[in-house]
DNA sequence: ATGTTC
């Protein structure tokens, strides 16, 4: 293990103060022995830098699924004290709010005979790829009205019912986005791609729930064993690429103009409460509310395919929830007893409230927050439920996912996308993609494993395990 | 992740 690193716990280690200059609060991170191995010293660092951020409150935080990331590590989750801190871009990352949703159906594997067809309908209907443009077309005002309601806006539009609104995080639009500020080239680039998966890791599956550990849990999300589930992983496309872009050049002089002393320039930030820094939140809130009513555009186009070729009725295909991966909120914290504003930002990291909290559904309540983790293609994603343990010592966050062991190019350097193909389609998982390039780099070697990052969360307790899904079609940008 | 080194 690293030098100047202290085990606290069977899955917590932490970075104590001096780790490295100037660091305010400790940094702490979740980590099995198992995933020792994984862990980059970059990643540390960058841990340990956003410690030195003013007003960050408690603990630098990283999740089992840390890797480092522009500025900030992926995994990581930093509250800031609302009147004292700061907002970064590089904590919340370029793809605004790149988030996954889970859908219900009432179809079994037997039901699937058409997956082909299937498959290549859903191609059709969901562009993919890097730049890929939808045959949807939204006008400017259209995008406003988006980018200031979110989910609620697709639904006004005809893509989608009443649940999906209550069915998301922030009810799929988060308050305080403020379009003034998102560019006209962020606009520009956000018109056409509206509708569209993108690519990387981002993907649309045909699933099926093959274990539930938590009967009551998937009871109340409404799900059961053996049940056809659909996932979408995707985000903001190029427009919440380039609001962060915008937006970071902005914060790099501003950084300077408050006088804020930084280890790395890729840490650019603002107080809270600055012109700069509340420019920041309104546009990339405003994303987040884009990435939304892409998810939800995504998931009628799904309908519509599950419905004409499977014989099923549109509103029987149901939303179980959305969740945000990369977004920093404003929310209201327990920090030292006394009920606090505070700025959390979440970068590859997901919100995990416990039962009873603000925004978590009505009819989730009882159980607390569902928490989606998609897998790397051709592995596991898990369904999991937030908990307490979240709300006391994480601000409510737990882990996105696996992350990634090998880069883009080592990946496709190190492994065949057709291999790939053929070894998953032996084992039942059909795959669409644009190119066999696109396979390497998602390869499911190319990650750490899912399961042990959802094992450390679940002991952890920072979320729990409600039931395990297997991919049975693949389409990936 | 990304009109993939504007």
């Amino acid at each position: 293990m690293i030098e100047g690193i202290k085990k606290i716990g069977d899955y917590e280690w932490e970075l104590p103060i001096g780790f490295v200059e100037g660091m305010h609060v400790p940094g702490r991170f979740f980590l099995s022995e198992k995933l020792t191995g994984t862990l980059e010293e970059g990643a540390l660092h960058q841990l340990a830098n956003v410690a030195t951020m003013p007003g960050i409150i408690r603990n630098s935080l990283a999740m089992p699924d840390i890797h480092w990331g522009y500025g900030f590590p992926i995994g990581g989750v930093a509250a800031f004290e609302y009147e004292s801190g700061v907002i970064s871009p590089g904590g919340v990352g370029f793809d605004i709010n790149c988030g996954v949703r889970l859908l219900t159906t009432p179809l079994t594997p037997g039901d699937l005979i058409k997956k082909k067809e299937i498959l290549d309908a859903l191609y059709d209907a969901v562009p993919v790829g890097v730049g890929a443009r939808s045959s949807l077309r939204f006008s400017e005002k259209q995008l406003e009205t988006m980018m200031t309601e979110g989910t609620a806006f697709a639904v006004g539009e005809g893509f989608g019912n009443k649940d999906d609104i209550l069915h998301c995080e922030e009810q799929g639009g988060m308050k305080g986005a403020e379009p003034a500020f998102v560019s006209k080239k962020a606009r520009s680039r956000g018109v056409p791609q509206c509708g569209t998966l993108g690519a990387g890791n981002h993907f649309l599956e045909i699933q099926v729930a093959q274990e539930i550990y938590d009967e009551p849990a998937a009871k109340a999300y409404g799900l059961e064993k053996g049940q056809i589930c659909m996932m979408v992983h995707c985000g903001s496309r190029g427009l919440g690429h380039q609001v962060c872009t915008d937006h970071l050049q902005i914060l790099e002089q501003a950084t300077r103009k408050y006088h804020i002393n930084l280890p790395d320039k890729q840490l650019a930030c603002a107080p809270l409460t600055s012109p700069e820094g509340k420019a920041y939140y309104g546009g990339m809130a405003a994303a987040a509310n884009y990435a939304w009513a892409n998810r939800q555009i995504i998931t009628h186009q799904i309908r519509s395919v599950l419905t004409r070729l499977c014989g099923i009725a549109y509103d029987d295909i149901r939303l179980v929830y959305d969740v945000a991966h990369n977004v920093a909120k404003i929310e209201e914290h327990d920090v030292d007893g006394k009920r606090t504003k505070v700025c959390v930002h979440r970068k590859g990291a997901t919100r995990a409230f416990g039962p009873d909290c603000q925004d978590v559904p009505p009819d989730y309540a009882h159980i607390g927050q569902p928490v989606i983790i998609p897998g790397s293609m051709g592995s596991s994603s898990y369904l999991l439920k937030g908990t307490d343990v979240a709300m006391d010592r994480t601000f409510g966050s737990t882990c996105h996912g696996a992350g990634r062991v090998l880069s883009r190019s080592q990946a496709k350097k190190k492994l065949q996308g057709k291999t790939i193909r053929e070894t998953l389609g032996r084992s039942g998982i059909m795959i669409k993609a644009p190119h066999d390039g696109a396979i390497a780099e998602e390869a499911p070697d190319a990650y750490k494993s899912s399961s042990e990052v959802v094992s450390v969360v679940h002991n952890l307790g920072i979320s729990r395990l409600v039931a395990r899904l297997e991919p049975l079609g693949v389409i990936k940008g």
